[in-house]
DNA sequence: TCTTAAATCAGAATTTTTCTTAAAAAGTAA
DNA sequence: TTACTTTTTAAGAAAAATTCTGATTTAAGA
């Protein structure tokens, strides 16, 4: 089965074109696993979109998460960063490096929001951020970066 | 008791002088409930501090975050904000109007953290978000921001 | 194929954050 | 206090991230 059908229906129910620049850059986010910015993101698609522009990626990734396709995800720093994983999973932030990292939790995720959430207003999703220290930084130790 | 004594220490400890406006950064952020930008803050020391420097509440707080006095956070956009509540909450995102709104839930503060996680390194804190539209947002309907 | 609204590119503009440097303030010792 | 040393601050410049503007190109339906 056709990996850009979800793409292909999101756009055709939301009536916006389905165009080149929209398909590799779902086919790069989906295929990521690191959360990239869109820095990242453009300069990964460069080498096979030689003319695709900064702003491309922004907007269309904009898009994609009115559309539901990715989420939109914060590290350590003030730098958006995007997760083609939309299903419920909870990420590790490293303070050191800024890697984002996915765990499983089904503990929490299958908990329902509690009953004193629900004046706060209407839930869409709900995810764990464990913030620390990766292994990678712990064996390096000390400050870095 | 002086509620800056926590300031007090924190700074002995690491050798950094108490300042003025290290003290008044530190009231500031301390009594605020809405997990400020570096923005918001600064334009609220202002009448106090007339001639205080973005730079210096940019530094002040990312000094806190080192020290543990705050913590950093980041709703909906990439604009970094501040919590000076450093114990186990959880937090509301509102997508609409990017509010930032305090809860607790027990029932996942006080689970630990899954054998399966440890690997990934050394977790300082963990917290829950809830992405989604906020009571107010709601009433208003629609898109708005 | 033609038409037209939508999408893209490129560069400029904005916004957020950090850096540089000279001046001011804080701590120390006489 | 005064003189000396070091840290901190303010101001503006610089850098980084994101969004906007306007001309050109493209997708998709007639």
């Amino acid at each position: 089965m056709d990996e850009l059908e979800e793409l292909r229906r999101a756009l055709e129910g939301a009536g916006i074109r389905l165009t080149h620049q929209r398909m590799e850059i779902y086919k790069e986010i989906k295929s990521a696993r690191d959360h990239p910015s869109v820095e990242v993101l453009y300069e990964r698609l460069r080498p096979r979109l030689p003319t695709i522009s900064l702003d491309t990626v922004y907007r269309t990734l904009t898009m994609f998460v009115e559309l539901g396709l990715v989420k939109r995800v914060y590290g350590k720093d003030p730098v958006a960063r995007y997760d083609p994983d939309t299903s419920c999973h909870h990420h590790m932030i490293c303070k050191e490096c800024g890697a984002i990292i996915d765990f499983d939790w089904p503990d929490v995720s299958e908990l329902p929001i509690p009953d004193n959430v629900r004046h706060l207003g209407q839930v869409e999703y709900m995810q764990v951020q464990l913030v620390g220290t990766c292994k990678k930084c712990q064996k390096k130790g000390g400050k870095k970066r």
